[in-house]
RNA sequence: GGAGGAGUUCCAGAGCGGUCAAAUGGGACAGACUGUAAAUCUGCUGCCUUACGGCUUCGAUGGUUCGAAUCCAUCCUCCUCCA
């Protein structure tokens, strides 16, 4: 079985714009193939994952993968799947956004000995000479044709800037230099960059009279079609410290019950046939393989030590009792506490589970607090230093709601 | 360039001089039920306060008024139609 049949397999192949001829070049052939990252924020999230899981596939089979970063484009921002424009980076942020992309791909994608290739392309994209674009490339496109792609269709009724308008034409233009850099001659997206990717084919064919190819990767969606790793509190980060990797694993541990297999499928390297035997599970069984995911997906963003320590700490808080030992945590010092004691309510906000004291006072009432294994029955409760000594150390262990353990340490 | 329309709390979307911290729905959060699932039901959703109450919000800035999200002026942004 070739690497596409394997990505086909387990449901990463959205659309390829030929089959036959997709199919025939990565199982037979060697080639360059590229993926766009747009550097809007500071870290990777789990939409950038099954395009890098992807590349990784690719790379085993002997392709070589292009990460390239938007830092031209990035500038201007992609309509496709906004309703509203987004807002402008400057340069500095761009730049700092690409340096942290850079940090975590290379857990997922080999960089050494230049089997992958990090490309910006405000290399080529910020000095262009604005008439001999549009006389060179600008040409290609039709504003007609353009116009009929879903990306810029939805936008129409909403509004779309001519400074949004031209993403397409540069990000083709990026597939363009890059198979002429490179030799890269396929792009890899997120199935929304669809008419993007077609733009730089037929973009390549006009210019350089080659075959060049796209391929889509699957949005990861849940059963009920929505996006998922995405929180209304935001997206779920690669970034441990702003995801971590405890709420990492934890996000994957509850996935909905239809979402299990796929996902084991889309987002871990575990094989097929393994798969195969969760698909008869149901019900409490597939706790199982809940737990598998999650592991296996932190391991692979966090690394082992921090999958195991996720997964021991899960195992510990839910079976029985409390594993104080990888525990989200943070810390206050003895200026925190009055008369030797700290209101509950501070508390919470210190450790950050409350937003405010109004929120905290809510969950306390509520009935959704309790320290150390105590429910705090209003807001008047007040913990004293004494209550942070342990044998083990300075510490109290909050939990907020069913599944949100805490643990603050006291300096 | 001309004529209209709109900007409301996380989102959608009511309100159109006092009874508005602002209806309703969604989401989020908490509780019950459970399998760390889903569905369902309940609560809750600006900040400070045990509470009474206070404070800051309805694009921005000024103004009218005892009193403004609601009226007026200017500005900014967006939309529609015409050229």
């Amino acid at each position: 079985m070739g690497v596409y049949e394997e990505l086909k397999e387990r449901g990463l192949v959205a659309q390829a714009t030929d089959e036959e001829k997709v199919r025939d070049l990565l199982n037979n052939g060697k080639t360059s193939f590229y993926i766009g990252f747009d550097p809007t924020a500071d870290s990777l999230h789990v939409g950038h994952y099954i395009p890098i899981m992807v590349a990784s596939y690719l790379q085993r089979a002997g392709h070589r993968p292009i990460m390239l970063f938007g830092g031209g484009t990035g500038m201007v921002g992609d309509p496709s799947g906004k309703t509203d424009m987004r807002k402008m980076l400057t340069k500095e942020e761009i730049a700092h956004n690409i340096s942290c992309f850079q940090k975590q791909m290379s857990h997922l994608v080999d960089f050494s000995d230049g089997k992958a290739v990090m490309a910006n392309n405000a290399d080529w994209l910020s000095n262009l000479n604005y008439i001999d674009f549009l006389r060179d490339i600008g040409v290609c496109f039709s504003v007609n044709r353009m116009l009929t792609a879903e990306c810029y269709k939805q936008r129409l009724e909403r509004g779309l800037s001519f400074f949004e308008m031209n993403y397409m034409v540069m990000q083709s233009y990026d597939f363009l230099e890059l198979y002429r850099r490179y030799g890269c001659q396929m792009e890899l997206g997120g199935d929304d960059q669809w008419s993007n990717i077609i733009g730089g084919v037929n973009l390549i064919r006009r210019k350089e009279n080659a075959d060049a190819y796209g391929l889509t990767v699957s949005l990861l969606t849940n059963s009920e079609g929505k996006k998922m790793g995405k929180t209304e509190r935001g997206a779920v980060w690669l970034d441990p410290n702003k995801t971590s990797p405890f709420d990492f694993y934890q996000y994957w541990r509850n996935v909905g019950d239809a979402d299990v297999v796929r996902c084991l499928k889309v987002l871990t390297f575990v094989p097929m046939e393994q798969i195969h035997q969760f698909e008869h599970l149901e019900g409490q069984q597939l706790n199982e393989a809940k737990e598998l995911l999650a592991y296996e997906v932190t391991r692979q963003i966090h690394g082992k030590d921090e999958a195991e320590k996720a997964r021991s700490a899960a195992r510990a808080i839910f079976a029985q009792g409390v594993d104080t030992e990888n525990m989200p945590s943070s810390e206050i010092t003895a200026d925190d506490f009055t008369d030797d004691k700290i209101g509950i309510l501070d508390l919470l906000v210190k450790a950050k589970l409350a937003a405010s004291k109004g929120e905290a006072r809510r969950l306390v009432v509520q009935g959704g607090i309790s320290v150390d294994g105590k429910k705090a029955a209003d807001g008047t409760v007040a913990i004293s230093s004494a209550d942070f000594e342990k044998e083990k150390g300075k510490f109290v262990v909050i939990k907020k709601g069913k599944k949100v353990y805490h643990k603050v340490i006291l300096k």
